[in-house]
Order: C-alpha cells, then sequence, then structure tokens
DNA sequence: CTGAAAGCGCTTACAG
DNA sequence: CTGAAAGCGCTTACAG
C-alpha cells in the first residue's frame, strides 16, 4: 500500500494525498475526508524511506553514551527518549566507551545514517585535552549538537548542565562545617565534568582554610574489582575523614570497603556521591548525594532540539543548580 | 556528493559504482580500484535513505525495553548494542513502560520506521495472561521478532533464555540447606518470567517437604517508596527466615529494610536477588544473586537475528543454565 | 484548492 | 565485466 494506491482509492491525485498526510498546503475539508477515510481504511502509514530521501530527514537522533550500563547514563537516556517521541523523533542509541577513537568513529556512523541531531551525554564525552574535542566541533558542522552535563562553545551547539562546581562545594562544605578536616576526592575518570567537582572542592577547602593538593584528588580505575583495591589502599591513610566521590556508585563501593575495613561512617569518614541515584540510597548507611536535575535538564535538551531544528534560536547554554541530598553517611546526629 | 558525481569522476556506470560500493556482481579489479579512489577522495558514503527505498531497509534493529533505567534491562542493551553494530547494524530504542497499549503503540511506531527486526527485552512484555500477548504474535508476522529472557512459540519468535525456574529452584534451595523454614517470595510484578521463578520457589519448598501457598508470593510495588513500605509490613512477620527476591534491587531495599528493623542478615533473614548486579556486591551485607547470562543471551539473540535475516533456519528457543553466586547474605558461617 | 511532473539517490534485472 | 533504464514512494515548486 503506497501513496498511488490511496491516490485511486480516494479519487484524488497523490499530490493531495500527500497534502493531507503532512497537512501543509490547502486541502478542501471534503477532499480531506475522503482522503482521510481511505488512509485509516488501509491503516496505511507512509514509507519512510522514500519520506526521507525526499526531505531528507527521518526524523531520528543520535544518542550518544559511552556507557548505557551507568545508571546514571541510564536515566538521561530514559528521559531523552521519552520527551523525544513526545515530539514524534526517534531515538538511534550509541554506546561508544570511553575510546576516543571509537568515540569518532560512532559521530561518523550516525552521521552515514542521516540523524537529524546528536545529543552526548555530555560529561564523558568532553576530555580534559580540548583538543581531543574537536570530533565534537567536527559533528556539529554537520548537524546540531547537545551537550548534556557538558559546556562547549561553539556554533551549533548548546550545552545543558547543572553547576557541578557549585555541587561538590557543597557537599564538600557540608562535611567540612562537620568537622572534618582531610577530606578527599575520588573519580574515575579525568573528564571536564570531574575537573569542575574537583575546582568545586578545592573552592570549598580553601574557605576553611585547607591546604589543598593535587593528591588529594584520586583518579581510580573503573573496574569494579580494581577500584576496590584502590578504595582499599586509600582507605589505610587514617588521617582521611571525608571522600567526596565523582558518582553514587564509586561512593557505594567506598562505604563496603569502609564497612570491611572496620572504617565507622559517618562516625570516622563522611561518605558523598553524586547523581542521587538507587545506589545512594539503597547503600548502608544511606549516602548523602546530589540532585543535578536530570530530569530537567532531558527535557530542556529536547526542547532545545525542537527550537534549533525549527531554525529557531537558542540560548548556547542553560545551567542549572542543582541540590544537596542529605543522608546517614555525612551525619553524625542520627 | 553522490552516486553519479563518483560516476563521472571515475568514467563508469552508476551502476558499476553501485557494485563496488556493494561489492555485488562482478567488477575488475582495475575498475573497482578507479571507483574506490574517487569514493575515498571524496570521503564519500552512500544515502541511507535512497539504500533504504530500493532495499527496504536501512539495517536498524529495534530494541524495546519496558525501563531502560533497570540496571538489569541497561545491561541487556548495552551487549545488544555492542554486537549489533559488528554485523552493521543500528539500534533503535523504545522504552515503553508496563501499560499494555504503550507497548503495542511502541510496536507500531517501529513497525513504522521499517526496523529490520523487533527485539523485547523480554521478561517484562510477556504478560501473564496469554491473550494480552497477542500482538507479539502480530509483529512477528511482519518482521522478525527476538525475545530476550521470554518464550513465545510461534513462527518468526525466537526465545533466548534463561532457565529461570531452575535459578530460583537452587536459590531457594541453598536457603533451605542452611534451615530456613519459612521463605517467602517477592516481585514486582506479576509476569511471566515471575510465574517462572515462583514455580521454581515453589518445587524447592516442596522438595524439603515445606507447605507452600499462594500467600507467599509477595506482588508489591514497584515505586521504591511503596514497595520500601510494603517490605517494612512484611517483615513484622518474625517466623519468615528467607526472603527470595525477583531481582537485586529488590533484595537490596529489602536488606536495607531489614537493617532499619535491626533484623540480622543472613542470622535471622536470609536474602537472595537475582541477576547478578551491582546492586548484589555493592549491598551490606553482600547480596547472594544469580548470574543469568545476560551476556550469552544478548550474543546469541544477535546471532539468532543475523541468521534469520539471512534467511537461515535457527532453533526457536535456547536455554541457558545460569549459576549462583554466593555472597554473605545467605552464608551463616562467615 | 488541485494535479502533472520533476526530483531525491540508490539497486537490480536485463541486454550486451 | 559494464551500462542504460526502470523502479522504489515520497515531496514540492509550478501551473492552473
Amino acid at each position: 500500500m503506497n501513496i498511488y494506491d490511496i491516490s485511486k482509492q480516494s479519487g484524488v491525485s497523490i499530490a493531495t494525498v500527500s497534502r493531507v498526510i503532512n497537512n501543509s498546503g490547502y486541502v478542501s475539508d471534503k477532499t480531506r475526508k475522503k482522503v482521510m477515510d481511505v488512509i485509516e481504511k488501509n491503516s496505511y502509514s507512509p514509507n519512510v524511506f522514500a519520506k526521507g530521501m525526499s526531505t531528507a530527514s527521518m526524523k531520528t537522533i543520535g544518542i550518544l553514551t559511552t556507557n548505557i550500563r551507568d545508571i546514571y547514563q541510564a536515566q538521561c537516556v530514559y528521559y531523552l527518549e521519552q520527551d523525544l517521541k513526545k515530539h514524534g523523533y526517534t531515538a538511534m542509541l550509541c554506546c561508544t566507551g570511553d575510546d576516543l577513537e571509537a568515540k569518532k568513529k560512532h559521530v561518523e556512523l550516525l552521521a552515514s545514517r542521516k540523524v537529524d541531531a546528536l545529543i552526548f551525554i555530555g560529561s564523558h564525552f568532553l576530555e580534559k585535552n580540548a583538543k581531543d574535542n574537536g570530533y565534537l566541533y567536527a559533528a556539529s558542522n554537520h548537524v546540531p549538537v547537545i551537550l548534556l552535563n557538558g559546556r562547549l562553545q561553539h556554533k551549533n551547539i548548546i550545552s545543558i548542565l547543572c553547576d557541578d562546581e557549585k555541587g561538590t562545594y557543597d557537599l564538600t562544605t557540608l562535611c567540612l562545617n562537620q568537622g572534618c578536616q582531610t577530606p578527599h576526592f575520588i573519580a574515575t575518570r579525568d573528564t571536564m565534568s570531574v575537573q569542575h567537582k574537583f575546582s568545586g572542592f578545592v573552592k570549598a577547602c580553601e574557605n576553611h582554610n585547607l591546604e589543598i593538593h593535587k593528591e588529594k584528588l584520586h583518579v581510580f580505575s573503573d573496574q569494579p574489582q580494581e577500584l576496590g583495591e584502590q578504595i582499599h589502599a586509600l582507605l589505610q591513610d587514617k588521617t582521611i575523614d571525608a571522600l567526596i566521590c565523582a558518582d553514587d556508585e564509586i561512593a557505594a563501593l567506598v562505604s563496603r570497603v569502609a564497612e570491611y575495613n572496620g572504617i565507622k561512617i559517618p562516625e570516622q569518614v563522611m561518605i558523598t556521591g553524586y547523581n542521587n541515584s538507587s545506589f545512594s540510597f539503597l547503600a548502608s548507611p544511606a549516602i548523602t548525594s546530589f540532585d543535578n536535575r536530570t530530569q530537567y535538564m532531558c527535557s530542556q535538551a529536547i526542547f532545545a532540539l525542537t527550537q534549533v531544528l525549527e531554525g529557531k534560536e537558542f540560548p548556547e547554554e542553560t545551567m542549572y543548580s542543582g541540590k544537596i541530598i542529605e543522608r546517614e553517611s555525612t551525619n553524625k546526629n542520627e
């Protein structure tokens, strides 16, 4: 069943059928009804390939995530997909991994699939080394790019993010205000986002007149096994009294290892996570975390997208403030 | 840049260019080289829409998940996507939610996108009520269907699964062998898969001459808050000495609530999870779980897909055996 | 408000 | 081994 069949059965030209389908141009109500009836009777739906060929769009958006198994990235994909379909778009998903070459390959792959835009679940795509982000600029020359949780200034790139520096500043301050003297910071990858978080960490310390060296930033392995061992080694340093973690999963593991070492939380060491995911409240003790407004960011991302795809202008950057969710891991009085 | 440009620049017809691109038909080495050079010089890649239009395929597979935020489903998507791209396919992702009507809508959506096949991250798509699965049969009339973690007998449907009945049987038996007398089973949705698990639970009990009533199967809310309260209420029943949970996340929450109630694990109540996800080993105490071979299932799913799409025959059903991962939550001697 | 016709960029029998 | 040509199913100026 194609547009010619509909045309024949309803006794109008294919041009008119097309107009009815797309609600474009003028069609008399009478003709419209006639055509609609035939379309519905046959439950006809237009061939997307042919449509794509004439309009050069298939209403498809590429979503890139480094690792969909990461509960936070999965959450982003969930919200993005939800809003995407409200606007008639479908999501094409790519899990790239952390390797830069692989990321480039995936961008090319999606480009060859002629997606209408690209959304990067961002913090993992922004390397610390600025020149490694060239492929993002390149991508934005062909198609609008949305950076979720990351920031890059360039034509055709829109950044939607939460103030991670402030977030970590607040989390660190929370610990310091309760008497912690030697906080350390743990991450598993040295991304831009981690840099921002670390910078918030440093500012909070400076604000409390604590000396801060780079040695208090630990970039550990992202393999659970190895990560566990590195945390174990770190915890031998009994001066540490707070561990600010770049995400909840790290924090949950820290909590486990601390328990294994007989270290009391929060009495001996305070722990904070990030993202306010299930890991934070399923851990024992529950972990203080930071709600970085995932859902808002995702909605905004899709809204930005629709605007840009309609040729409208949209602010280069949207930054949300997040909020601390206090739990047992930083509360000595509970 | 299109096939005509390449044709002109290399001095051959578009038919030949097409043959070179697709490695189809006969092309002399000399001609092939000439064409390839031009293609590479221009870094030309064929228009997927036009290709799709002539071949009626865009090498795209629809993956349906009820909830990508579920760590287990996310894991499946990860492995599926990984294998899919090895075979030149791209993944279109839909998160349907649990509502039956919404599921149907998403199947139609993907059908209208002309995906080459559908993969259902299964257990959540198979309703207990057989007649509610009609839409899956319907889908399989248009396009090959792969059911991951679920079983349905029908032409053009291939089921890949792990023996969940056996899995739950083993987990339950593990507890019973250590002296548990009153195990209960907790799930958050009454799917086919839950039915199988419950049936394994029942068999293990019968095998230990324990009476089993339907009242020992609890189908609770899937909202964490409410679920927590229901678990809390259940734990007031002090006769319960083992809780077999349908997945790790439930188990982790049970563990939290038990701790809150001063119930010792495993001494007073043993707990088992399912899927062997991060939740199981990040919980405290670590939770005994069941490795249901996600990665094997996913690889097999994609292998099956490629076979079927090449018109080859493939076994209707593949069933893997899983394995117990013992941890502290069922080990009184540690 | 409606239709005829060109165009989008491929693939693939068919003929040579 | 290669090319001319039909066909895939839409959209959209253009003319009326």
